[in-house]
DNA sequence: TGCGTCAGTGGGAAATAGTGGGGCTAAGTG
DNA sequence: CACTTAGCCCCACTATTTCCCACTGACGCA
């Protein structure tokens, strides 16, 4: 299980540190390859263990193979994403492509532990997406009344 | 069940101790590996014993994964859990994020047992939440009239 | 009162994690 | 075929974490 949040630098060549505790979970697995992909609602990457993705991988062929928007999911979620490794240090070497999509080139990349999946965010996004005006704080609370958590 | 308050110094390290009636208790448990994470209105930490953490995460997992105000606990209460350990001495090393974000680096630390969970603060800051004025007193005297405790 | 135990505290030393940079190689471009 | 860029391996520096040990004061017990 993936848990926990930690802030790392992002380097000059878009090297990201994976955090020790991740690390130790990921190379629990006999396979430590992993596979980065875009989340579709927000701007961060997920992170799956290779067994999770092809799991999941699984999920989606079962998906109708014609309806537009299963399409469109495989186009954004299932064919973006990019197969990685760790390099000696234990840092994730993010694409171009997919650095740009979670604007990580700048200062600090946040990881969020999700249980079998990570997030990989920039720590501005991130505090962002947490921040809520009055009025969401407001219904947000009466949510967690509700759930009763 | 942890009853209680207990005061405890917090060291340059960022360690606390736990009090030792509350690491009998968490040693009664086979499990003795523990969770924090922030509270969600109140400048403090949670502690859950491992298997109250797992029950947690068992009815959290029940919430729909797409309402905006679920995604938000789960980023800000679930996913923020970190899990640790206590020292051969006993003690927490509390994470840097978390220190800060409970105000723990200066002073002494209270632990507040809740039953299930502990409550970790800073002592100033729990000095600084119960402290009423007199229209919070009287409107505190109302609520604990109606819910007849 | 003296002694042993234990909880809480503090600090030193070693190991590890995180960070940054040099330089070689492979791949893409004109 | 040169030239540029990305990817990767290596090494090195620093801060943090971990492990270990030692001190102190409180308490119980003879």
């Amino acid at each position: 299980m993936f848990r926990g949040q930690f802030v790392h630098a992002v380097d000059a060549k878009g090297r990201i540190s994976l955090p020790a505790r991740f690390r130790d979970v990921l190379l629990a697995d006999k396979d430590a390859r992993f596979v980065l992909t875009p989340a579709l609602f927000d701007p961060c990457l997920h992170l799956y263990p290779m067994a999770a993705w092809e799991e999941f991988e699984q999920k989606v062929a079962g998906l109708p193979s014609l309806d537009p928007n299963a399409v469109r999911f495989r186009r954004m979620y299932v064919s973006a994403a990019v197969e990685c490794e760790l390099d000696k240090s234990g840092r994730v070497l993010v694409p171009p492509h997919l650095r740009e999509r979670a604007e990580l080139d700048k200062s600090e990349a946040l990881w969020a532990g999700m249980g079998r999946i990570l997030e990989l965010w920039s720590r501005s996004r991130w505090d962002a997406a947490l921040t809520m005006s009055p009025g969401e704080m407001d219904s947000f609370r009466l949510a967690m009344e509700q759930i009763k958590i």
